[in-house]
DNA sequence: TTCTAGTTTAGAATTATTATAAACTAAATA
DNA sequence: TATTTAGTTTATAATAATTCTAAACTAGAA
């Protein structure tokens, strides 16, 4: 379960969401940010992960408004795909995402591994808030 | 209507996507093809531009199917974004887009602005079908 | 300890898309 | 040209992802 120290950090990311640190919401940190690799997923896989692995039960719409407000607040990043199904990424820093047609799987790209020498302004009176490149790979 | 001149050009890219030219299609192509600017839409904005302008009734499955199929063949092409719906341009060049999450439009970036000097190598036994940018922007 | 505003939940509602099967039609063939 | 058949269109049903709702519950302030 959730270490000590980890408690503190989800806690504070909870608060910066506006979201109150409750039993449902601290599981689906830990599922969430308690990993050394990053973590994509969709809303029905990180749901099955708690529901079939965690200690407390979490219902769809608690996770479905968590992710949400973990995205406003910037601590999830939602990622760009052709499918009509939200995918979301631990990794927020700026990178990008190879993405396979054929097994519908994405895979980061680091952002050193992407260099761009040329980029528009944005529309006047818009400022530029994120850039991502997704490449589309097949056999 | 449908011009003499553009009529045969549709014909070419129904037959070459596998299907028959029929009345429907031919409409559909019409309010796709028959525009000077490139034009971005969802099954949904297309449906009621056809179903309100048109001079054929043309159902929403049929619809749907004509879309896949010149996706598929080329004609169109599937933008990335965030939302959970598909968003086709009919600017199948290489290119880019901005993504204003506030209004939620997307507006075309031209190849030349943007310039990448360094792209990373594909996964082994994938070869690189397509690189998109997209920026997004806010107020 | 009590109170209040925020939270969780199951299930209903909504939205986008895909599947179905009966009526229709393009175009190959006689 | 008439007939045939394989492909097409359509309304509607089914499915999938997401959002909404309202009743029961709980964190944390007073």
């Amino acid at each position: 379960m959730i270490i000590n120290n980890n408690l503190k950090m989800y806690v504070k990311k909870l608060r910066s969401s506006n979201l109150r640190p409750t039993k449902q919401r601290l599981e689906i940190c830990h599922f969430l940010f308690d990993r050394k690799k990053t973590f994509h997923f969709t809303v029905e896989t990180l749901n099955k992960k708690i529901n079939m692995n965690g200690s407390t039960k979490v219902s769809l719409a608690t996770i479905y408004n968590t992710v949400e407000a973990f995205t406003k607040a910037g601590y999830l990043k939602e990622i760009l795909t052709s499918k009509n199904k939200s995918f979301y990424d631990t990794n927020i820093k700026s990178h990008h995402h190879f993405y396979d047609e054929g097994s519908k799987e994405l895979t980061d790209i680091h952002y050193s591994q992407i260099k761009l020498s040329k980029v528009p302004m944005p529309p006047k009176g818009k400022k530029i808030k994120n850039l991502e490149v997704v490449i589309r790979i097949q056999k």
